[in-house]
DNA sequence: TGACGTGTCATACGATCGTTTGATATACGT
DNA sequence: ACGTATATCAAACGATCGTATGACACGTCA
């Protein structure tokens, strides 16, 4: 006997609809880009109609718009708290990088749905579609200045100078990385994904000397 | 007196406009991406005819294959070759990392036409346009190779697991730090732009110093 | 000089783009 | 039960896309 399940009210498949049209798009978006997704695709994957995008969203940029809208205030949250908790614990360079690697990784261990987001982030750090600078001074800059003043807080002997350029070569790292087992599970024969724990612990160990050798050098 | 010119055949004039087309195309397309980009807007920057993109070089994917033609022989032979030189000098760790290093960021220095070919090259890595994994085989992976032989070469202690996974460290920065600089040159304010100098430096105390402390992990 | 090949031109073709429209179906309030 | 709001639909809109066509200008060579 089936348990007494709510129908799904007009509003509630309103919202389903809406739903559906965002992860296919943040999915679509990030595989190939802006410019080359259309509305057909995405409304043809989503299920729905072609005038769909238009009547939930107003439009294909605000459709884009709302896809960022929804992910962004979260993974910036996220990252910004993996660099807060090793405040009060043990302030060691190590454990700042670990945190902060393992926190930029985390949507690749996502089941399903974004799985796909640091691609999206890439694609509009190359091509920007949101509002000018929207993207830098809400996200990438508020992450970049935290990761900052945690190494700095960690390392006393880093100049921020020094300090800024480092984080650029951590996130560079990161980045570089996450495209690779990216690409690398799309792969048929996905049979040398290393696996993430390895992978934070290089970076850890790499950029760990890194910042310490530029600490070294300004002193 | 002018000079006795040589009038420009008609051949001549053909190939002038062979080449314009290829240097706006570059451009764009490095600015905009390939979806991004249409025919027309590069015939019209090109200052010729619309028709002229499918009578010199057969259709728009053609145009962009032969742009990275003309280019990515010459790169890579510029890359391999700046490894080359570190064997028979001091091989020293540092010494190859500069040398990467500077061949790397060698594009950003150019004067006018090529500056922006690095941008190409990280669109082409987001979505490929060319033949499936040409890009890849004809550049990323000789380069990759080399990169970790001599690094391995440098650092004898270095099992080639962890000096792959350097070697993406080291090519993370350097695509980071490139576009860093790409894009506070095209601010209006170019005020902080770093110096090419000091980039190369930092990444070659940081990389190196990250090298070695995975060879001694693993030692 | 006249036929020929080469390069450029305006123009048009069919396809696809983002967006709009008007009809239709369904849940909700009175 | 009936009008209204909400959501979806097929269809069409004008714009823009990549490409194709035929005419025309010009240097080349017999």
């Amino acid at each position: 006997m089936p348990v007494a399940q709510r129908q799904p009210s007009q509003a509630d498949h309103g919202a389903e609809t809406r739903t559906r049209l965002l992860d296919t798009a943040e999915c679509l978006f990030a595989e190939r880009g802006f410019a080359g997704t259309s509305v057909r695709d995405i409304t043809a994957d989503a299920g729905c109609n072609l005038a769909a995008v238009n009547y939930h969203f107003g439009g294909k940029q605000n459709l884009y718009r709302e896809v960022f809208r929804r992910r962004l205030a979260a993974l910036r949250e996220q990252r910004l708290a993996s660099i807060r908790t090793t405040h009060e614990g043990m302030g060691s360079l190590e454990a700042v990088l670990a945190a902060f690697a393992g926190a930029f990784f985390e949507p690749l261990l996502q089941r399903g749905r974004s799985r796909s987001v640091l691609d999206l982030l890439q694609r509009e750090m190359l091509d920007p579609q949101l509002p000018p600078d929207l993207y830098r001074s809400e996200f990438v800059e508020p992450i970049n200045g935290a990761l900052v003043s945690a190494m700095m807080r960690a390392m006393p002997d880093l100049d921020i100078r020094s300090a800024r350029i480092c984080a650029i070569s951590v996130i560079g790292q990161l980045v570089q990385l996450a495209q690779r087992i990216r690409r690398a599970r799309l792969q048929p024969r996905a049979d040398d994904v290393p696996p993430l724990k390895e992978t934070v612990a290089h970076i850890v160990r790499f950029s760990a000397a890194g910042v310490r050798a530029c600490a070294r050098a300004t002193r």
